[in-house]
DNA sequence: TTTTTTTACTTTGCAAACAAAAGTAAAACA
DNA sequence: TGTTTTACTTTTGTTTGCAAAGTAAAAAAA
């Protein structure tokens, strides 16, 4: 168990982050604009998590002009998915209660 | 997802009071030190989680003496269970993306 | 027998993490 | 031309987390 808690990804041990990971995961990409209607967040809290995950590198914010407005949209890096799996293993774990009561 | 983000309990939302809980739900009851070496945790460390699982009222810590010594027992309540069954329940639709992308 | 160490915890205090509010900048509208 | 809206980022006050310090009783040593 002590083992599989150090492979909690502190990056990913958060509501917010852990959300965001999983819609990359699943639609490889999305806006900002989406990303905060689908999770209810606001603005700020949408913006410096996004920065915590891209500046772990799991995460590229891509910032270009659509029609003169600015949009910024997240894509998952080959590190995110790697990682992202890795962390979700060990929860897994964790929770179905998949370690030796011995240690 | 918005949805889904509410129902996570901030009281489970911590690798260690998760990892606290997930032992509860598996072994019903477990000493202090069984926890803590288990889970390789310091004291204040386990002491305070146990304390917020306690507060909430999904634990119930109990303190008798054997042998002359204090021992101090953990188990899980009803609100607990249930509560802890919630918790993961969300957790494991946000993970597997089990939400309308379009709110 | 007193003193020192160990066991079994709890409380405190400081650093890190959050989230809401405030700030910035450009575009659209009136 | 100003003022509102859109699209974000940064700041700031609060909360959380964790290690270190504290407490208290038993056991071991001297």
């Amino acid at each position: 168990m002590k083992d599989l808690l150090k492979q909690i990804n502190k990056a990913f041990d958060n509501k917010i982050r852990l959300g965001i990971m999983s819609v990359l995961v699943h639609k490889k990409s999305a806006t900002f604009n989406e990303i905060k209607d689908l999770m209810g967040l606001t603005d700020g809290n949408l913006s410096s998590n996004a920065s915590v995950l891209e500046e772990g590198g799991y995460i590229e914010i891509k910032k270009q002009f659509i029609k003169k407005k600015s949009n910024t949209s997240y894509h998952i890096t080959e590190k995110g998915k790697i990682s992202f799996k890795l962390h979700l293993d060990a929860l897994s774990k964790i929770i179905q209660g998949k370690y030796d009561t011995k240690s």
